[in-house]
DNA sequence: CATGAATGAGGGTTCATTCAT
DNA sequence: TATGAATGAACCCTCATTCAT
């Protein structure tokens, strides 16, 4: 081998890379802003990618990737619904949402400039697959619970999830926008509430009335 | 000397302009192209914008004025609402709302390019003004629920509001890229459904389970 | 029309690219020399050609036709050939000849650039075809002086042409690095007296015996 | 530390200069085209060369020394010439330009490419050197025939030696261009009659219309 | 006003050369 | 000596803007 390889190079121009193409989009961006970011020669620039549109292919494909595994994980809903565990769970549910609007939270600052700044086609169109891939997640979750008689069963899932999507989403870039960390359990609680008692069987439904028995799940909706 | 001087150049210029800036964005939309589509001279264009930044910004302010008092227009509830004529009022809000999409379904070429292709900070900015407006309006109209009793009164409403508003943004850019024209009513009935429903007082929630009186009600919200 | 075109400016950059390309070829030869020698804009150059190769091509081609039609003009051998008037036909031979290389003395400068200097393969394929474009000229003039019985019958035209443009060839690039103009008449004419003594048929060849009548072929010719 | 010291790489190296620089010329070559054809790092370029154009030049070198040698020795005249011994020195003659040819046709892809696609002007200048010692040699040649008497001595030598270089240079343009190899001995006495006739004494002359004595010439030179 | 030729700054990319290992 | 990653100067081309007509 020869001069070793500045093996802090490459994560560096990557970072960059990203850095600069978050923040001024693909056309504004340029290579000589993204090798004096990393401390790079201009023509290092050119080992490590093909072509300006090469990396910037490269830092939305990564994008994707991390924060796509990172959804999927937190959204995956394992476990079985029953009008007996309701409050659990949902309890359970909210706790996921949770964790995953912490790691928005922690992302923010790159969510946001994609949100706001990501100037480029790219990443609208990276932004409308987590929509979409949220959607489905949510039909699958609306689906079990209508298999296991919390819902009823006559609405139209694919549109019900395209609401809850569409207000997890709005609520997601509302949330990366914010100065202070809202509480978040509170917030995906409302959400759950809206949810639930928007397409509650009436078996559910009953259990808002009641006096006793359901007042565990009254008040971890309210 | 020139074309003698023509009247129709500056609105064949603005839509032009429109056209290119939508379709390629601020960066990659060529003055050239705008020009060559409104037939009128390079030059030509400087007479009419300061320079093409001032063009784009011209543009984007347009199309928010446009479409941002037509939905001004479609969504501002006026009318009082109260537990009596629950029924009447959100058949007016649906109907109100149905109108909107119908503007969005016929605008939905141009509003898909910017959802799309509008690869320009500048656009999603628009599409945030857009969305927030929209969330005022849900607001106002969640307030006003409460304030008639319809609804709740231990909710967060900027919270609901965001849900609510996020809900309508996804169906819109839902709708906007379906091939056929859906049926709105039964889209936002539903939709009004989900919010009612998740958000009702104890007497409106009671409704839903009374016999008679309420029919009508529960007929039109399921 | 908009700012009147410089009318010179156009031909000045041809010349300049000539000048140029012809000097440093096409991958040595930049742009912005090709602006500067012509007083021209680096990016008025794009006004005019699609690219540099482009332009290459063009001034390739320009010099191609220039020289080839000069040269075919000059070459052309009209008039009929016998033995009788054989003096006189060499004679018209060798001041057209003449005429030739008073051309390529008066394009010296060009030329021996585009022979010492032209620096790229394109203009050898130019070279290539002028000495094709002569030797199907000197084929041409074998042919006929066969026909008229000048020349014996059983040689190879095509591989005697060779020689014989070969030849011209070779005087052609001499002669253009010269310094003084040399005597080209004289030149030409020990040209033709080798290949007509070296082809001569029986009856030509007595002809340089012959006391008397021939004398003056071989004054002319000697 | 890399791969220890290769005796072969030196000679690759040079063989792949050569063929980078032979297809491509100076100015499109790339150093990594050459080490890479050589199995050799790119810094390994610069411990054998100065530079790319010192390599260059090292490669056009090498290759004027090899054919150049080759060359004179194929084209040396020594042996004396007489008009008694003429059939035989032709003969003789033939016979070594056929040697050269021979090794023109060997090398021909070499050569081919030299004089197609050599892009660069060193090459050009080569292929003058040839061309100039070529005609130094039939200088030479003349020289001896005038001395030997078997040439008329009322011409001028260098002049004729340009028309006989031009043809032999042709000739050889031609032959290496050929897909099948030709018959070199005819083509090259064709060469030689027409040499020989052109300029012949009139001693000479006489041989060939001479009954007996001179059939041999006649019929090698016909 | 209208025109479109002219301008020139700007940036992506290549590649000869260097140098730390 | 051999390596190949790193460097940065150089150059083609684009396109927003200006301006003479």
């Amino acid at each position: 081998m020869g001069r070793a390889s500045d093996a802090t190079a490459a994560p560096r121009l990557l970072e960059a890379a990203e850095a600069i193409f978050v923040e001024h989009g693909l056309d504004r961006a340029r290579v000589e802003d993204i090798t004096a970011l990393a401390r790079v020669s201009k023509g290092s620039f050119y080992l490590h990618f093909e072509s300006k549109e090469a990396a910037f292919r490269h830092v939305v494909e990564a994008i994707v990737t991390t924060m796509g595994t990172y959804m999927e994980a937190a959204l995956s809903s394992e476990g079985d619904v029953s009008i007996g565990n309701l409050a659990e769970y949902f309890e359970g549910r909210v706790s996921k949402e949770v964790a995953l609007f912490e790691f928005l939270w922690d992302s923010r600052r790159r969510i946001r400039l994609l949100l706001e700044g990501g100037k480029s086609s790219a990443f609208l169109h990276l932004m409308d697959e987590f929509a979409d891939r949220a959607r489905r997640n949510a039909a699958k979750a609306l689906e079990a619970g209508i298999a296991s008689g919390i819902y009823q069963k006559d609405f139209d899932v694919e549109l019900a999830s395209i609401y809850v999507a569409g207000a997890y989403d709005r609520l997601a870039r509302h949330v990366v926008r914010l100065e202070e960390k809202p509480d978040f359990a509170s917030m995906l609680r409302l959400m759950q509430r809206l949810v639930l008692r928007g397409l509650a069987s009436e078996d559910v439904q009953c259990m808002f009335e009641a006096p006793a028995s359901t007042r565990q799940l009254r008040a971890s909706l309210l």
